[in-house]
RNA sequence: CGGGGCGUGGCUCAGUCUGGCAGAGCGCUGCGUUCGGGACGCAGAGGCCGGAGGUUCAAAUCCUCUCGCCCCGACCA
């Protein structure tokens, strides 16, 4: 490619709006044009990165059997009746009518779809397992896109699919997708990516795993130990807090005028906030109230909850629901509820300790020495904590480190989430007619160019791995307009592309500080300097993008030199 | 969806308070000088000041309503 004819500017002064790093660097080099909130063109630059990439996820779906399809994005609204989705989803899913009126959506996601081709395809066990995969745009109405690609409405995805004959054939396959994860994330060069459990949230599904690509400007928080053993999303993590179990007191009724908060209750009684229990009414997604309870200096996780419960939402109760149970909004205690319209959940931190705080059911007035064991034998006791930063982690003990990350990939084990309501079936090896167990594996193609640049770049702009650099070898030519420049540069580019090398030469007649800042935003690895001076000497100039390497060439040794780095590095 | 901010040439912004010729830098075109980390001179092109109403002799500027965009939060395979 000919840099003068390179549709896509470089230009000196980014956007108001581009804060991060990959942001900056792809509006500035000319990767990408914002269209709309969240919605991009990429121009050649980024175009020729994605397809690299895409590139490499291919390989390593088709590796572990995956037949790549494709399926469309605008899919009938009817499809996600059936899975039950068109109700649980909300707005992010764009739904609209055809000129006949027929409802219709954007796919965020393909579920639906490849199980409504799956049903008329495989009816037998002899056909399974299969994986089926696409490379395909998505969308999803986001209420806030951000971060230039890292959080946009409109992406590209690739999607998998896979269908197993039993739940233990699901979980083999679903070790060779996180090692095909593993190895993808590797090639394209993104160096740190922690591949955590997260919680299936809309998906479904019991085991699950999200990639991250840890950068300072990520949405989502981490929680690993120093060994690097533990790593766990924030929604998820858990703490090996260890909790004090005194032998029991009695129970004693104390005046605690006006002292509603575990703050004021603690000080009020000269006790610190982890000696008393905290109260939180919820209604979960049928209007259900539950009780959760967890010690005065912890917080209820809601993800955590909502799971234990297994209901979809989760919103904090009023008043009027809190007093119908019996309680006393602010003073509510874990005794005296009427159990038949109050569902009781306390944490680990409540049932394995003792001699706790509580409201008393009554106006300005506490309990003393609440011991769950035997206060409230009954309650379902369950993981609901919030972990903190300096927790110990539960595996080492030692205290867990927060860090923030993009989530570049994730895989789900779904079961028959799908395949059972949608009346996908085959026939067993007996005859009997059962659902497919499914996997879903997705890598986002777009954020994983901008975690690339997150994660590899300096202050002049993106520092490209090999394998997914727009150009492989970018050659400056200096003084453009001297003949022999223009000649030497010229039969580089033809016999380093006849090489079969991707370059770019820049052949304008430009000063060379701007030809430089202009390659350091397009970033290709290797650079080459032809200039009069360099050629007084038969020479040119070699350097590589990272800093790593300089040397004078001769003319002689540039392609072979070249194609040795290209060949290592790839 | 709540809170905050911003819409003036392709990009960054000034001008808005206090109404009176639409401006600067970068980028773009031409000519000349320069030529190893974003050079300089001269001459150009490019704008319904987000949109619609209103007030006024006169509106980028004041008023009303809208639309778009960004940031924080809520939400989020």
């Amino acid at each position: 490619m000919k840099l003068s004819q390179l549709v896509g500017q470089r230009i000196k002064e980014a956007p108001r709006d581009a804060q991060t790093a990959s942001h900056v660097f792809m509006i500035r080099g000319g990767y990408a044009r914002p269209v709309a909130a969240g919605i991009y063109s990429l121009l050649p630059l980024g175009r020729r990165v994605t397809a690299k990439i895409e590139a490499i996820v291919r390989q390593e779906m088709n590796r572990i059997d995956g037949q790549e399809i494709l399926m469309p994005v605008v899919l009938p609204a009817e499809l996600w009746e059936e899975s039950g989705r068109a109700a649980s989803v909300g707005p992010e899913l764009l739904r609209f009518r055809d000129r006949n009126d027929k409802a219709m959506v954007l796919g965020m996601t393909h579920e639906e779809a490849v199980v409504h081709l799956v049903r008329t395809e495989i009816s037998s066990y002899k056909q399974l397992p299969c994986m089926l995969y696409q490379i395909q745009t998505k969308y999803r109405d986001e209420a806030r896109p951000r971060a230039g690609l890292i959080r946009v409405r409109e992406f590209t995805m690739k999607d998998a699919y896979s269908f197993h004959a039993d739940q233990a054939d699901l979980e083999q396959y679903y070790r060779r997708a996180h090692e095909a994860y593993v190895r993808t994330f590797r090639r394209v060069g993104l160096a740190e990516v922690l591949s955590i459990q997260s919680d299936a949230g809309m998906m479904g599904g019991a085991v699950s795993h999200e990639f991250m690509a840890l950068a300072d400007c990520g949405e989502d928080t981490v929680f690993v130990s120093p060994d690097g053993r533990y790593q766990a999303n924030r929604e998820i993590a858990a703490t090996g807090l260890k909790f004090d179990k005194d032998s029991p007191l009695p129970l004693e009724k104390v005046a605690t005028p006006g002292r509603q908060s575990i703050e004021e209750v603690a000080a009020f009684l000269g006790v610190r906030p982890e000696a008393a229990g905290k109260a939180v009414f919820y209604l979960d997604h049928q209007d259900e109230l539950v009780f959760a309870m967890i010690r005065g200096d912890l917080e209820v996780n809601e993800t955590k909850l909502r799971n234990h419960l297994r209901s979809p939402q989760l919103r904090l109760a009023d008043e009027a629901a809190i007093r119908a149970c019996g309680a006393e909004p602010g003073y509510a205690s874990p005794l005296a509820l009427d159990r038949e319209r109050v569902r009781i959940v306390v944490d680990r931190s409540i049932a394995e300790s003792g001699n706790l705080v509580v409201g008393a059911n009554q106006p300005d007035f506490h309990l003393r020495n609440f011991y769950c064991e035997r206060d409230l034998p009954t309650a379902e006791v369950a993981d609901i904590a919030t972990a903190r930063v300096g927790d110990p982690c539960p595996l080492t003990g030692e205290p867990l480190q927060e860090r923030r990350g993009i989530e570049v990939g994730n895989i789900f084990q779904l079961g028959d989430k799908y395949s059972r309501p949608m009346r996908c079936t085959f026939l067993d090896r007996d005859g009997r007619e059962q659902f497919p167990v499914m996997g879903c594996y997705g890598i986002g193609i777009g954020r994983t160019m901008a975690s690339i640049i997150e994660q590899s770049h300096d202050q002049y702009g993106p520092i490209w791995p090999m394998a997914v650099a727009p150009f492989q070898v970018h050659i400056c030519a200096l003084n453009n307009r001297k003949p022999e420049v223009a000649e030497a540069a010229d039969r580089l580019y033809a016999e380093l592309s006849e090489a079969g090398l991707e370059v770019v030469c820049d052949d304008r007649n430009e000063k060379a500080g701007f030809m430089f800042n202009d390659a350091d935003l397009i970033g290709a690895p290797l650079r080459l300097v032809v200039s009069p001076k360099t050629l007084a000497e038969n020479q040119v100039e070699f350097k590589t993008r990272d800093g790593s390497g300089k040397a004078m060439l001769a003319l002689a040794q540039v392609v072979p030199a070249m194609v040795e780095r290209v060949r290592e590095a790839l």
